[in-house]
DNA sequence: AACTTTCGATACACCGGTGTATCCAATACA
DNA sequence: TGTATTGGATACACCGGTGTATCGAAAGTT
């Protein structure tokens, strides 16, 4: 243990190191999602990312290791991706609503849905990882309190950006932020699983239309 | 190929496969819903029900056939269930109205649902089944049908009984029937997992409490 | 430019699950 | 009761994936 080089030594070893080990977390992402984390194998991922497994147990344990580091990333860039969106509300807002501090027309209120959306542009790869992070979530308990954590800090997140949206457009539910949240994620998800399984190439559009129509009815009953 | 005999052939012969079948599927159930389709080997399925694979590949060719087979024993069960309970509200509903055409009290909205979730009699054992066939349905298109099919069944069944109920209690909602029981179940099932993921022992319990105050909320707010 | 270290590739031993071919027992039939 | 048939058990060959031990090349050091 020399004392004496105190800063460059690790970072520069692990410059390269830590590009693969992203290359293979980017092609584990890819994989999970299709395959499903059972059906993936090591050396899928490994081929994927233009390693062999030789790479990928220099670099990572198990699948399992690599799975949830990829769970906690993915989360991550959930949220900021949420954080992100609100700004973008703030830029938007002005011009749908016309005059300032008017009240939202019903017919508009698909817009704002939708550019909201938008923003988040789907990859529907996220929502097949994160239904195969749920299902483990329910078997095992330590996947368990990670994914509720996980949900949480992003419901929290949203209730406030849909809390903020409401106001600025003269709308109110009864319901707390947190709920509504609930209800909406909810039914977005269950909507967007649909989309997939109904759609070959065009998940995306048929997706994305379905979601709005089913969202704009369920906030016209829940905010007014 | 004898046209002679005409009905005993078969049914004596079947008698006991179908014995051991059913007893295999019940034993897939099961080991289905706690491990999932994956990491449960035919071992595993023949063994809880006291075979030997040997008995497993004597009737049927592969774990993924015996799953659709539960699959679709499963959601017949569950349509019954939902008819049959049709029949308890009509038995319930009365008693809690008290006056007939009376309109119902919010407080007693609870009891409402209460007594229908308990038709259900819950076992989330269903629920992280269906999970798993929900997950495999949006990989494969084939399954995905199926799915969607079930799906499509189990919500129209629903959205009568509740428009049956809202009905018969004086309320009414302006979401359409099949988008109302879709938000009802969206919201049951993320409800039930949740509670899934909390919950070691008293699943049950707290999911039942989780659901019923969720659910109120929602009507109380979606039908009036 | 020699040396050293780090990282990924190659090769191999191992294990668990599958599916099949064969055998034995219970039941059906006469 | 003897014979035929059906259904499940046993044994085995096979395969795919894992993880480890070894090696070689490229980057980093002096």
């Amino acid at each position: 243990m020399s004392i004496t080089t105190s800063e460059a030594p690790k970072p520069t070893e692990s410059a390269r190191r830590q590009k693969t080990r992203e290359r293979l977390m980017d092609a584990a992402f890819e994989v999970f999602s299709e395959v499903g984390i059972h059906a993936a194998t090591v050396e899928m991922i490994a081929e994927r990312a233009d390693f062999t497994r030789g790479a990928f147990y220099s670099n990572f344990d198990t699948k399992e290791e690599l799975f949830l580091a990829l769970a906690e990333r993915g989360n991550n860039q959930r949220l900021a991706l949420l954080r992100q969106s609100v700004e973008h509300m703030d830029q938007i807002l002005p011009e749908i609503l016309g005059a300032p501090g008017a009240k939202l027309q019903p017919e508009n209120l698909g817009l704002l849905v939708t550019s909201f959306l938008d923003q988040q542009n789907e990859n529907s790869y996220w929502f097949l990882f994160q239904s195969e992070l749920r299902l483990l979530a329910m078997r095992d308990p330590a996947v368990g309190s990670i994914y509720l954590e996980q949900k949480a800090a992003a419901e929290t997140e949203f209730a406030n950006i849909i809390s903020a949206a409401l106001r600025a457009v003269g709308l109110s539910s009864e319901l707390n932020p947190l709920e509504l949240a609930s209800v909406l994620t909810t039914t977005y998800e269950s909507t967007l699983q649909e989309a997939i399984m109904q759609g070959g190439p065009q998940v995306q559009k048929i997706a994305h239309e379905l979601v709005r129509t089913k969202l704009v009815a369920l906030i016209t009953q829940l905010a007014r």
